[in-house]
Order: structure tokens, then C-alpha cells, then sequence
DNA sequence: ATTATCTATAGATCTATAGATAATGC
DNA sequence: ATTATCTATAGATCTATAGATAATGC
């Protein structure tokens, strides 16, 4: 009768893995751990999903599309490139806010095993690829007409990343070391998602 | 006779132990990876530096006081604020450079496990509480003299280390998804050296 | 009958330590 | 004598699977 009630074991495994993945990546998560919290026995674990790496890439790739498609998005909107840029920056940050470990779980698992998240590429090749290339011709376009500075493709992308995650991925680290809480931590975040998309803009100026 | 040959084993596994924490973190590292390609046996690990836990703890505060005094280095110089804050980025840039795979050690180790990196904190507090308070003065003081507009020392210091990490964080996705190589990747570090510092001056201007 | 779930276990780690042997410093 | 190094092993995992039992769909 109660909808929420998670009577799928299959389902509740999935999202237990996604949880204890995203907190800890996958060396550091155990099938048996993921039983006991989604209350099954470890066996289940593999019966549903085989292997551990296959639960792990059921969920990655699942939240690597979600990171790669924040910029998809937005490119079909029409817009003028400028607030276009500032959308792009701003449905990442979003994106990010509700997945605040997302940066973390790619980052760990592209550094530690490139191999194993390869396959990941294989599926959502085509997404970042068909972006990029429309966002790249774009991007030209506004280099030619003078609105905006010289600049490549890559370099815009990786300040969006890089502002936009290096909030969520420093947040442990201000917090251990500059004894940071959670609220001021929030303020930050408010303050940062307006600042990353004047930066980002200026930036690009001419 | 060899200057070079390391015929003591203490001071290869630790330094084999800083390479492969580095690479792979301290759950993906075991003290049997460890003693093998130090060329010993595991039991020695453990005879000199006890627990995994105590080798690691070794490793990770000098790295972490690598990072840190990146930015203490140029406060003794004396320069005009925006000067300073160039050195500051430039050096911190130079620091990854050296050591690539740091920023990575920091957040997997800052996320996946706060409390064991706890104990490294209180070596280095004070290295990045005397640096930010002076930071700190200076940068209120450029505010109150309208050289610069109103900032946080805390985004200021986000925005250098998000800006200068990312280059070297991003780039196994870099890699793995947009099949940049080695070469392609130099030649952006090399933009992105003086770009960093352009940004972020430009983004403290009035 | 088929699918879901559990129990039990094999086989591979991995960390840490005990105890034996080899090397070195007086 | 002391310190360095090795061999062997206990005790904890952890993944994956086999085989038994319970639940469900015809």
C-alpha cells in the first residue's frame, strides 16, 4: 500500500550502492556493506547485478550523464551566446547543488581507474561530443565577430568545472582545516554561483 | 659508493609509499604493493613504520605542508597587494606542476576519510592560520583603501586553488572523454598558468 | 515452474605480529 | 647485543558462487 515503502530489493540495492558510492567511491564500498543497509544478505547483492563492478557502472553512468548533460541542455535553448554562457554556468552549478558528491565520484574514479570507467565513455560518447562540437562552432562564431576574446573551447569548459566544482570538492578541506560548518559553507555556495558566472563572463570578454 | 642507490630500505618504502599513495590513495594502496616494489618483504614495512595507517600519516603531512606553504613562501616578500597575489597563483601553479597528483591525494583523503587526516591538521594549523590571518589584514586593507572591491579572503583563495587544481584534477576526464593526450595537455597547462592569473586579478579589480 | 531470498563456503586478498635468522656495531 | 630482514601465520575482510528454501505466477 505505501508507495514509498521500498518493497523492490533489487531497487533499494541500487540505491544504496549510489549513496555508498558517491560517499566513498568504489574501492572503499563493500557488496557486503551495501546488504546490510539496503537489509539483505550479501549474496543478493551479486544475484541482482553479478559483480560489484557492474552495480558500480549501472550507477556511474548514470551520474556521469547527469554531469554531461547539465551543458546539453541549455544548447538548445536559443539565446544570445552571452546568456547562454551564463546558463550553461548556472545549470551546472544547480546540477552540482543537488549532487554535491558528483565531483568527487568522477574524479576519483577517472584518477584511480581510467579502465574500468571506459566503457562509461563508450555510452555517453556521443552526448558531449555533439555538444561540444555545436558549442565549439558557437563559440567561434563570437571569436569572429569580435564579441568576445580569443579563446578555446577547452579553456571555457575547464573554468566552468573548475569554479563550479572546486567549490563542492573543497568542502571537506575548509572544513577540516578552516573548521568551516555546513551554514557557512551554504553562504559561500550562494555567494559563489553569482560570482563563478560574473568571473566566468569577464573573463571571456574581450 | 653509488650517491644514488638506495641501499636503505626504510627510505625506499617510504618513498615508494609516497608514490603509491599518490597515485592510487590509501585504500587502493596495500603495504604488499608497497614492499614489493621497494623490494622487500611486507613484514618490513610494518617493522619500521608500524600500521599502514602511521607510513601513510608520514607521507600525507609533508604533502599537505607542501600545498600550504605554497602560499606562506610569498607573504614574507614585500610587494604591492596585486603583485603579491600574482607570486601567490604563480607559485601555487608552479607547486602542482611539480607535484601533479597532490590535489588528488588531498580530496580523496579529505572526503573519503576526515578523521585520519585529522591528526595531520594540527601540524600544519598554525602554517595556515599565521599565512590567512595575514592574508586577511592585507586583503581588508586593499578594500578599505578602495584598491579592490569587496571580497572574502575565503572565495579568493577558493577561486586560486579551483582554478589551479582543476587543471591537474580534470585531467584523466580530459583524458578519458576527450582523448587529450600528454602534449595537448602541456600546452594548456602552459595557457593556464598566466590565464589563472589573469582571471583572478581581473575578477578582484573594483 | 520460476523467481527471489537465504545460508554456507571457497578462494583471494590484506594487515599486523611472532619467531627465526642474518648482518652490524661494539 | 642490537638491529635488520625474512618466513610463516592468525584473523579479518571481501567477492563470487553453489545449493537449499521460501514466495509467486500460472
Amino acid at each position: 500500500m505505501e508507495e514509498n515503502k521500498n518493497t523492490n530489493l533489487e531497487q533499494a540495492i541500487l540505491e544504496v550502492a549510489e549513496r555508498l558510492f558517491l560517499e566513498k567511491g568504489f574501492a572503499m564500498t563493500s557488496t557486503t556493506e551495501i546488504a546490510k543497509e539496503a537489509g539483505c544478505n550479501q549474496g543478493l547483492v551479486h544475484y541482482y547485478y553479478r559483480t560489484k563492478e557492474k552495480l558500480f557502472e549501472e550507477v556511474f553512468s548514470k551520474k556521469a550523464e547527469l554531469f554531461f548533460s547539465a551543458f546539453m541542455n541549455v544548447e538548445n535553448e536559443e539565446l544570445p551566446f552571452r546568456e547562454k554562457l551564463r546558463r550553461v554556468i548556472e545549470v551546472h552549478f544547480d546540477m552540482l547543488m543537488k549532487n554535491p558528491r558528483l565531483p568527487f565520484l568522477l574524479i576519483n574514479e577517472f584518477t584511480t581507474n581510467p579502465g574500468r570507467v571506459l566503457s562509461v565513455k563508450e555510452k555517453i560518447k556521443n552526448l558531449p561530443e555533439s555538444v561540444l562540437a555545436k558549442m565549439e562552432k558557437e563559440l567561434k562564431e563570437e571569436i569572429r565577430c569580435g564579441r568576445i576574446r580569443e579563446i578555446e573551447l577547452v579553456d571555457l569548459m575547464l573554468m566552468i568545472i573548475s569554479l563550479n566544482g572546486g567549490l563542492f570538492i573543497a568542502k571537506p578541506i575548509m572544513g577540516a582545516i578552516m573548521g568551516m560548518g555546513e551554514e557557512e559553507w551554504e553562504r559561500l555556495a550562494k555567494r559563489r554561483r553569482d560570482e563563478n558566472v560574473r568571473i566566468i563572463l569577464q573573463a571571456v570578454e574581450g
